[in-house]
DNA sequence: ACCCAGGCGGGCG
DNA sequence: CGCCCGCATGGG
């Protein structure tokens, strides 16, 4: 295994980022070692602290392995390139020289929009807890290991509402039964990947439970459409408390302030103020 | 005991 | 429309 060259990149900092992959695969810091699992296999990256710049990749098929970590971790960016347009005063340069290796990360549609319900009104701990819960329960194991797959909305719409409550979703519990039906009878979630940012988010909002904030984190790290810009608590803290001083400010008008300030790239700017503000206490 | 967590839907003015 | 409120659950 010849491994994946990578430049900015940081396996254990991306993985701890709250992302859809924090919730659904496993990280082992000694051996600085991912494992996740992709279709019927088990997919394991390593970033050896002495070799940062070399991925170790492996899986049945290493070459779908490989190509499966380039996707999911989205080691095709540029980095260089989007530090430079994100980097537009001193709070996101700090940002960027705390974390220069974090990265979005793309999970599948599906996925997001599970993970991202229960994130509503949550905790990280907990939303790993729950969705956790929803794989061993719902998921279909894989041969030869302890880990299972994400259950599809079908398997999922064969749950109930008690089995979700049964989980520890709480009130959001019927959100997913919803969504469950809903992706498997009335929406394609797959089907949605041609559309452009605007029109999908409006397909996303259909769903019950699945608001402006949970739209644009389905569109950003389930569809990877960059210009979503998620503003949840912290987000809005974080900006309120650097760009506007003192104001209370509303969810539209930090759109447009983001749209503005970091276009295209909104969702990577998001990410490293979540990232940053959230780790270092900024309040 | 008390507070809060990657918000949302519903109801009211 | 915009604003306000309740909401399940569990960890600090």
């Amino acid at each position: 295994m010849a491994g994946i060259r990578v430049k900015w990149f940081n396996l254990k900092d991306t993985f701890e980022s709250a992302q859809p992959l924090t919730f659904t695969s496993d990280y082992f810091p000694e051996e600085s070692k991912l494992v996740y699992v992709e279709g019927d296999s088990i997919i394991e990256v390593v970033q050896d602290p002495s070799k940062p710049d070399l991925l170790r990749v492996s899986g049945t098929d290493p070459a779908a392995a490989e190509a499966s970590a380039k996707l999911r971790l989205r080691l095709g960016d540029d980095m260089a390139a989007i530090h430079e347009v994100i980097a537009t005063d001193d709070f996101m340069a700090r940002a960027i020289a705390a974390y220069p290796g974090l990265r979005l990360t793309l999970n599948d549609p599906w996925e997001a929009t599970v993970c991202f319900i229960i994130s509503q009104f949550n905790n990280v701990k907990r939303i790993t807890q729950i969705t956790r819960r929803l794989m061993d329960r719902f998921g279909i194991g894989v041969e030869g290991t302890g880990l299972k797959s994400f259950p599809t909305s079908e398997m999922l719409s064969h749950a109930s509402e008690r089995d979700f409550l049964d989980c520890g979703a709480g009130f959001r519990a019927k959100y997913l039964r919803a969504a469950a039906d809903y992706c498997t009878n009335n929406i394609d979630l797959n089907r949605l990947r041609a559309k452009e940012y605007p029109e999908l988010k409006e397909e996303l909002l259909q769903m019950t439970g699945v608001g402006d904030k949970v739209a644009d984190c389905i569109a950003l790290m389930g569809y990877g459409k960059l210009e979503a810009f998620p503003i949840d608590t912290w987000v809005k803290r974080i900006l309120e408390k650097t760009y506007f001083p003192g104001k209370k400010m509303k969810v539209r008008s930090l759109h447009e302030f983001a749209a503005e300030r970091w276009g295209a790239l909104g969702g990577y700017a998001q990410q490293y103020l979540f990232h940053y503000g959230r780790n270092n206490n900024l309040q």
